[in-house]
DNA sequence: ATTACTACGCGCCGAGTAA
DNA sequence: TTTACTCGGCGCGTAGTAA
């Protein structure tokens, strides 16, 4: 629990700096209530792991030195057990789908592997990215690479394919990259998340954004 | 919990081949009991995310696809907070050192801070490995990372000054590299572990090893 | 030596609520 | 809106033990 909340704070941007958090917010992310969110933080907080103050009726929160090499040990676990990854970044501009994705996204068959396999939440609606042309070449690599697949299902008298999908960031915020098995486009990427993407980046359609694909 | 133990059988090599593993085992690893260890193996095996077989009176237990994409979902999680890391790697042969390792690694003052800081508790003695001329520039590189440090402190009239450490692995195995801030040896490494290096890897003076550390 | 059952008690979680 | 208290119930961990 202590290594998830320190996780879950970090990933905030609590490390070397205070953040502003809502305890109902905190124990939202973690599956747990308002009032288990807060004496957990509380109890963090008592440990040394975190400094948490008061500010009017909110509290601000930051990691300490020691909550910061627990993940670091944390981390380094992984590293044993995975090696240093690849990371892929591609780059492109934001442009508008079909409207196809919220479609998909949010159909039974697609959203509940989505929640199991990628563990979050879609929000309703995919990013279409349009890649610059000399990072196309390297989209091509990441299929090589052993994707997270999302079966196909039949819904009524309609069949839905395969989906591969990879652990992705946009602009920083984590998600997925998924890619139809059966889809002519290579040029085109779409990226789903647990939050709007296009909110949360104000993007429109043209804006530059960066992607990370971890393999 | 299920995700420690995922980690901890991971780290067992459970991933894409049983192995055996005792329940006390466990239990001692995550530290809880036998009896809980049994339970959540148990648990975490009805939830798909790991396989169990008696084998005899023992068990075998295998991480499953499901299983590993809880961890990779994490290992993704941080690198998202981390990025990836800068993994140096040294060579060298085992020497002898002057047997102070011991001595140092369970004087109270190191102990307790190694446990706290670096989450392991030191088997007692390090592991001495003289480096190839060519690799000791990249000791070098090591030192102007930030590492976790261990405090100097005082003992009767004589004083233990501050040890600058690194996590690490020898040969696959994890632990920490250890360099003490007044040192005049450059060429040469200690690294201490949880586990007897010396026996784990059957090592003599002179044998080959490989140290890889991440920072 | 194992695994894993039952019993039991502590502690954690969440509902309700005050401030 | 917040945070964080009290309280009741149940889930988890451990002891004891059978196989």
């Amino acid at each position: 629990m202590i290594e998830s909340l320190l996780k879950e704070l970090a990933l905030h941007g609590a490390i070397n700096r205070y953040i502003l958090v809502t305890t109902s917010q905190i124990g939202a992310s973690l599956g747990i209530s308002q009032q288990s969110a807060s004496r957990w933080i509380s109890k963090t907080a008592e440990m040394g792991l975190i400094r948490k103050e008061s500010v009017g009726r909110n509290i601000k929160v930051k990691i300490t030195r020691e909550g910061l090499n627990i993940l670091k040990y944390e981390f380094f676990r992984y590293l044993i057990l995975f090696g240093s990854p690849a990371i892929i970044t591609l780059k492109g501009i934001v442009i508008s789908g079909l409207g196809e994705g919220k479609y998909y996204v949010m159909k039974g068959g697609y959203r509940t592997q989505i929640h199991q396999k990628l563990f979050f939440d879609p929000y309703p609606g995919t990013l279409n990215v349009k890649l610059y042309p000399e990072y196309i070449e390297k989209f091509g690599e990441i299929l090589e690479h052993e994707p997270v697949i999302l079966d196909g299902f039949s819904e009524g008298d309609r069949n839905y394919g395969r989906v591969f999908s990879y652990f992705a960031t946009l602009n920083g915020t984590p998600g997925a990259l998924i890619v139809p098995e059966m889809t002519q486009y290579r040029d085109t990427v779409e990226i789903i998340s647990e939050y709007s993407l296009r909110e949360k980046h104000r993007l429109k359609d043209g804006t530059n954004v960066e992607i990370k694909v971890y393999l």
